[in-house]
DNA sequence: CGTCAACCGTTGATCCGTCAACTACACTCG
DNA sequence: CGAGTGTAGTTGACGGATCAACGGTTGACG
């Protein structure tokens, strides 16, 4: 798996950032792309599932009933409702998940995470963990980690809310 | 412009991440996908390019004599050969890039900034410069700035002399 | 030289996600 | 009830990026 190199956009010749900024956003660019990408792979070589399969299948098994409306999935992960149903389509092929009709409204269909698919998760999510840490928790203290959670949960998007469970 | 909400990915029922380090990771997560999502729009809707464009662009005028050899662009992109091959056919198209041969190798072709391309580049750089501001920036102190980048630069990837090698 | 490996850029097939259009259903209000 | 409005999900057409394969070129080495 070769990791290429990196990424950037920013100043240009003609607007440029001031120095310590333009550093900060490409950091913020660059590991991006790198620690994602490597995530992607390692996902897929390991487990055979893309980073949104991993997504979609945590946000099932976090919610009541392990089952959640297209809609609703559509929304947590910033797809289009097309999107997700192309997505789910994978899924259901692999038989992570099933369709199950909505009995109150007919027109939502539930994405059901199967125990499959729960399995699956559950497997992924060990190697996936270990993954982050060693891409990105590894590199900081544990009083850095509070002091780059606090300075990221400013920036737009960060704070959803509340909403996700854990365990 | 609709915004939408937040993408997370991060802890399984099975293998959660702490607390504190699950947030960070969610907040690098979710606001890199948010402002780079407002950042592609504002970019596209009042300059009509994308960030990749932008980016083409940007390293091409960066470049010794406004012109690259095309690997060089797949490289610093993170784009295939073939990726780039077509996004410069649209930059081509645009006219805001030449395709020159190169007279000492004739296996590579340059990437050459036209003077249209340039000013475009200009232009687009103002706003940009700006909206990374708006939804980056302003949202630090100068000295926590300087924290950010210090911190971010040692993910994989933030440093682009420093050689990639993960894995 | 002549061969062969490595490399550059392009192309065809394909995947993944979007937008826009459509169907089916639900809810409100006359 | 029946029309109109809005919502949920799917589908077709398309764009953007990838991989695999290819043709042209280079450079090293027998």
């Amino acid at each position: 798996m070769e990791v290429a190199t990196f990424p950037p956009l920013a100043a240009t010749a003609a607007s440029p950032l001031d120095g310590t900024a333009l550093e900060a956003w490409r950091s913020y660019l660059q590991s991006h792309a790198s620690i994602v990408r490597v995530l992607d792979a390692e996902l897929m070589a390991e487990h055979g599932i893309t980073t949104r399969d991993y997504e979609v299948l945590l946000y099932l098994a976090q919610a009541e009933g392990r089952r959640l409306p297209m809609s609703a999935l559509a929304e947590r992960t910033m797809l289009t409702r097309s999107g997700i149903t192309r997505l789910v389509d994978g899924l259901v092929g692999a038989g992570a998940v099933q369709r199950v009709s909505c009995p109150e409204d007919a027109r939502v269909s539930y994405a059901q995470l199967t125990d499959a698919g729960y399995e699956r998760l559950r497997e992924a999510g060990r190697s996936h963990a270990r993954s982050i840490r060693r891409l990105f928790l590894e590199h900081f203290s544990p009083e850095e980690i509070e002091v780059l959670a606090g300075l990221l949960s400013r920036l737009p998007g960060a704070r959803p809310d509340g909403a996700c469970t854990v365990g």
